[in-house]
RNA sequence: GGUACCAUAGCUCAGUUGGUAGAGCAACGGACUGAAAAUCCGUGUGUCCCUGGUUCGAUUCCAGGUGGUACCA
């Protein structure tokens, strides 16, 4: 499994095309926002010609009104690997979801889904209540995990409230980060360069998304504008911009700004993994001579 | 050409009764186990326009220069 990672806006899409089309594999996206049918212009889905007939899978799969995490993403992966390495020798996964991207090549802890009332009950508990009241629950359902948790983020603390509540049992002895045994090997490709030729892309990109119809995509969503889904950069700046609370020209610029700062968070995450071999877009040749040498 | 005002962080600006400076935004760094394009934490990055003068010490006061803005010719 070659995996293609790099902040948004590198050419990891391009990249992906390339090397399916010299290995002759179909491509599976590990890409959180891309996997929703109805977010394309947004989220800079390959249209049917930039895949030049190479499958793509887990793109447009899901409605956003679905619910999807990255338990199922790992699923999802690890059932169509099953199927799809009969015939292919070598397969490309490409995306930008640092914790889908985890979630599959490391494997994720089994846990319980959140019963969607619970999670509605304790969101109501956090606005009423405040962030002070969950923690005294956490601290004492799961003294031990309350003591590592970044106690001023309020999703990590109701999380753990979470999954104490649903399992009867403290969350931290439910974490155990394995790492999970895959039955084929993982090549691991980052994507990088210069800091100011990376921002002029994401800049360009978000350019031509609205000149694609970004605005009119999204005003066909503003309705499920509080979908988790939608909270998503390029589609909640402009949701501002229909309530009127900033100018269209904010609302881009924004998006740019906000992709700016994603692509800064993935360089982050990504930076900290020792397994990736880091290359530049450009540089196809390359990356193929190099695949080929490990596979051999 | 004359007069007035202005010149401080990437931008918009505070400020220092003379002891080398701080806000907002932008930027930068980090965390991350079923909401992850989410959520959260941390950081001031500076020839205070230039050259002289006064002073123990000038970004601050004075003179000249340069650039900008406004008004008058």
């Amino acid at each position: 499994m070659v995996v293609i990672v790099g902040p948004t806006g590198i050419g990891k899409t391009a990249l992906s095309i390339h090397l399916a089309r010299h290995f002759q594999s179909p491509v599976i996206s590990a890409d959180s926002r891309q996997i929703y049918k109805e977010l394309r212009i947004g989220t800079a889905t390959p249209s049917e010609s930039e895949m030049e007939g190479i499958a793509h899978y887990l793109i447009g799969t899901k409605s956003i009104l679905d619910y999807y995490n990255a338990y199922e993403f790992e699923q999802d992966v690890l059932s169509l690997t099953q199927k799809l390495f009969v015939q292919h020798k070598t397969l490309i996964l490409t995306g930008g979801s640092m914790m889908y991207v985890d979630a599959f090549c490391n494997g994720i802890d089994l846990l319980p889904t959140v019963d969607p009332k619970l999670r509605l009950e304790l969101q109501e508990q956090l606005e009423t209540e405040g962030l002070q009241s969950i923690r005294r629950q956490l601290k004492l359902l799961d003294p031990v995990f309350y003591e590592q948790v970044d106690l001023k983020n309020p999703k990590r603390v109701v999380h753990a409230v979470e999954m104490c509540l649903m399992t009867g049992r403290p969350y931290s002895q439910l974490r155990t980060s394995p790492k999970h045994k895959r039955p084929f090997r993982i090549i691991k490709i980052g994507l990088e360069m210069e800091r100011a030729a990376l921002y002029q892309r994401i800049n360009d990109r978000v350019d031509e998304m609205i000149s694609a119809g970004l605005i009119d995509e999204a005003r066909e969503l503003y309705p499920y504008r509080h979908l988790n889904a939608l909270n998503t950069v390029g589609y909640k700046e402009l949701f501002q911009h229909f309530d009127g609370l900033i100018s269209l020209d904010k609302a881009i610029e924004l998006i740019k700004r906000d992709s700016r700062r994603y692509s800064k968070k993935q360089l982050s995450w990504f930076k900290r993994d020792e397994e990736i071999y880091w290359f530049s877009p450009e540089n196809t040749e390359e990356v193929i001579k190099f695949v080929r040498g490990k596979i051999k």
